[in-house]
DNA sequence: TTGTATGCGTTATCAC
DNA sequence: GTGATAACGCATACAA
C-alpha cells in the first residue's frame, strides 16, 4: 500500500526524475506530461518520503523546541506562537520537556542534532557551559527565549527595569513596606535580575532594605502561598507583595481570601507574567505582560532568517513588558 | 565539522561496516578494534545521521501527536503524559496545533506521513470520515485519546457515566433545579455524551427535564461566565450548575463572586477536567478528575505495543473518572 | 523537455 | 571478526 517515486513512474510512464520535477514544481515540464504524473500520484495515494529526501537536500523542514515543561501554565503559550510561525514557513517541530535539568537538555540536545533538525529554540534559566560549546561545535542554529547568554541570538524582556517599574508603581501608591517573593536567588532571569530591579526602586526612593522582607520562592502556587504567610506572620507587616511570577502570587492571593485579607485594601498584590489565569481570578491580578506569544513567534522568526541566511539587524531582540493593572493593586 | 561514518572508519583504520556495527552494539566485535572506533568516534565528535539510518530501517522512532491547541488548559497535562513515555521508548514527539479544524488536521497528517512518523496520538473531538480513511489507506497506527471512533483503538473516560454521577450527587444534595451549561450539542465527547448523564440522573430521580436551564456553551471561561448570567437571570433560578468543562466553571464562580452570591450556599457549581486552576481558584472547585496525565501516558504505551506488534488486550481503554469534592458544592 | 546515473549516510547481506 | 557492496527513496548534474 506504500508507493514510491518509482512506482509513480512506471504508472505515468516516464522516468522518476520526471516525476521529482512535478512534485518540486519545475517550470520545465511539459502540462501534458505533468497531468499524466498528478493523476498517477492521485491515483497510487503516493506521499513523497520526506527522510529520504532530507537525506538528499541536507535539510529536514524540521525545528526543536526546549522548553522547562509544557504542563506549567507558562510556556504552552510561547510555544503556540512558535508554532504558528514554523506552521507558515513549513516547518514542524520536535518538542522536548526538560524540566530545567541539565542532563535531559543535553539528551534533547543530542537527539535533535541526531535527527538533524535545522534549528532550535531553546528556554531554560541558564545554558550550561557543555551546552554552550555543543551548540558551538555542531554549529546547529539555535535562539534563546526568555534568556540570554554570549553571542546567542535572544529574544526578551528587560527583567529588571520591569520589576523597577512595578515597585516603583507601589511606591507611588504610598506603600511603605513591599515584601518580594522571588525567583530562585541564581537563577539569571527571573531570580537575580527581578530581585535586583527590587532594590533599585528602593534605594531610588530612599527607601531602605531589609532582609525580612525577602522571601526565595520556587515558583509554583504552593511556595508563593507559603512564602505569603511567613511574610505575613511578620510583626512588620508588609502592606504590597511583589512576586516573582504569577502562579505563586495566585498563591497569595489564595490565602489572602482565606484569611480575610481585603486586596488590595490591606494587601497589594502584584505578580509576573500575565498567564491566563490571572485575569480570571478574583480579584484579578495585576501583573507584568510578557508577550508570550509574541516572544514565541518572534524567536521563530529569527530562526527562519537565519535558517535563510537572511541579516538580522540584530540578534539580541528586547521586547516591550507592560504592567496591567487589575483588581489586587 | 560535521563528519560521518566514512570518516570515523578512516580514523580508526577499519570499514564502515565496523563502525556500524560498534555503534548499534553488535556483539561480534573485538574489543579491541570497538576501543579503537570508540576513540575515532570520541575525538571526531561523531554524531549518527539518524535520517540516513531511518531511511534504511524504515522507522524513525518519531510519533505525532495532535491536539486541538496547546495553550488551551486542558491538554498540556496529557502531552507530558505522551512525552514522558515516549522519552522512555526513545521516540521523539512532533506537536501539532489543529485547533480543531479539520483541515489543518488533513494538513498536519499529511506531514507527520511524509516525514514517516511511527504513529500518531490524535485528540480532537471528531474523526472525519476523510482522516479516517487516510488513517486506513497509510496504515499508520494511531490511537485516540478523550473520544473514541469506530475500531481504532482510544483510550477514553465513561462521560455519561460521569455526568450522571455528578447530576445524582447534586439531587442527593438536595437540588431540585440543576442547571446546564453543556459543549457543543454536535460534539460527541464533550457534548452529547455528558448532557446524556445530566438527563438520566434526572429522570431517574423522577426530575423533570426544563429546557430553559440547558444552555450550550463554547468552552471558553467567558462563555462560562455568560451562559451563567443567562441562567441566573432566570426567574425560577437553579441551585446548582454542572458545567461540561472547569475552564467555563471558573466563569461560572467568577461571575458568583461579582454577584455576590454565596458558593456553595446559594449557588453549587460543579466542573469536569480538574484543571490544574480549578483547585487554586477560591472557592476551589468541585469537578470531574479526568487523568490527563494518565491518559496520555496510556495512550502512548498503546501506541508503543502496537509498534512493537506486541499483543494487546483491548483496543479500547476506559479509565476511571472521579468526582473530586472541593469547596464548591 | 525528458531520461540516465550518481550519491546523500546508513544498515544488512554476503563473502572472506 | 571484518570488509565490500548493494540497497533505502529521492534530487540533481549531465547527457540526449
Amino acid at each position: 500500500m506504500k508507493f514510491n517515486i518509482k512506482d509513480v513512474a512506471k504508472k505515468a510512464e516516464v522516468s522518476i526524475s520526471t516525476v521529482s520535477r512535478v512534485i518540486n514544481e519545475s517550470k520545465v515540464v511539459r502540462p501534458e506530461t505533468q497531468k499524466k504524473v498528478i493523476k498517477a500520484i492521485e491515483e497510487l495515494g503516493y506521499k513523497p518520503n520526506a527522510i529520504a529526501r532530507s537525506l538528499k537536500v541536507k535539510n529536514t523542514k524540521t525545528i526543536g523546541i526546549m522548553i522547562p515543561d509544557i504542563s506549567n501554565q507558562f510556556y504552552p503559550e510561547v510555544v503556540r506562537g512558535v508554532e504558528d510561525i514554523a506552521n507558515m514557513y513549513n516547518y514542524n517541530i520536535f518538542l522536548c520537556n526538560t524540566d530545567l535539568d541539565d542532563e535531559k537538555e543535553m539528551q534533547y540536545f543530542d537527539a535533535l542534532a541526531e535527527k538533524q533538525v535545522d534549528g532550535i529554540i531553546f528556554m531554560g534559566n541558564i545554558v550550561s557551559e557543555e551546552l554552550y560549546s555543543k551548540i558551538k561545535f555542531y554549529n546547529i542554529p539555535l535562539v534563546l527565549i526568555g534568556a540570554d547568554y554570549e553571542d546567542l541570538p535572544s529574544v526578551t524582556i528587560n527583567n529588571t527595569e520591569a520589576a523597577y517599574t512595578v515597585v516603583k508603581y507601589l511606591i507611588e501608591k504610598g506603600h511603605k513596606r513591599i515584601g518580594m517573593i522571588t525567583g530562585k536567588k541564581h537563577d539569571p532571569v527571573t531570580g537575580v535580575t527581578r530581585l535586583k530591579g527590587y532594590k533599585d526602586a528602593l534605594k531610588e526612593s530612599g527607601l531602605l532594605f531589609d532582609e525580612e522582607l525577602i522571601i526565595e520562592g520556587g515558583y509554583r502556587f504552593k511556595s508563593g502561598y507559603e512564602a505569603a504567610k511567613r511574610l505575613l506572620e511578620l510583626e512588620n507587616k508588609p502592606t504590597a507583595i511583589f512576586v516573582a511570577n504569577d502562579e505563586m502570587a495566585l498563591g497569595v492571593t489564595r490565602l489572602a481570601l482565606e484569611m480575610n485579607i481585603k486586596v488590595p485594601e490591606d494587601l497589594a498584590i502584584i505578580g509576573f507574567d500575565n498567564i491566563d489565569m490571572s485575569q480570571k481570578f478574583y480579584p484579578a491580578l495585576t501583573t507584568v505582560a510578557q508577550p508570550m506569544y509574541e516572544m514565541g513567534a518572534i524567536g521563530m522568526r529569527v530562526l527562519t532568517k537565519i535558517l535563510k541566511d537572511e541579516p538580522i539587524d540584530t540578534n539580541k531582540v528586547l521586547l516591550n513588558y507592560s504592567l496591567i493593572e487589575r483588581e489586587s493593586s
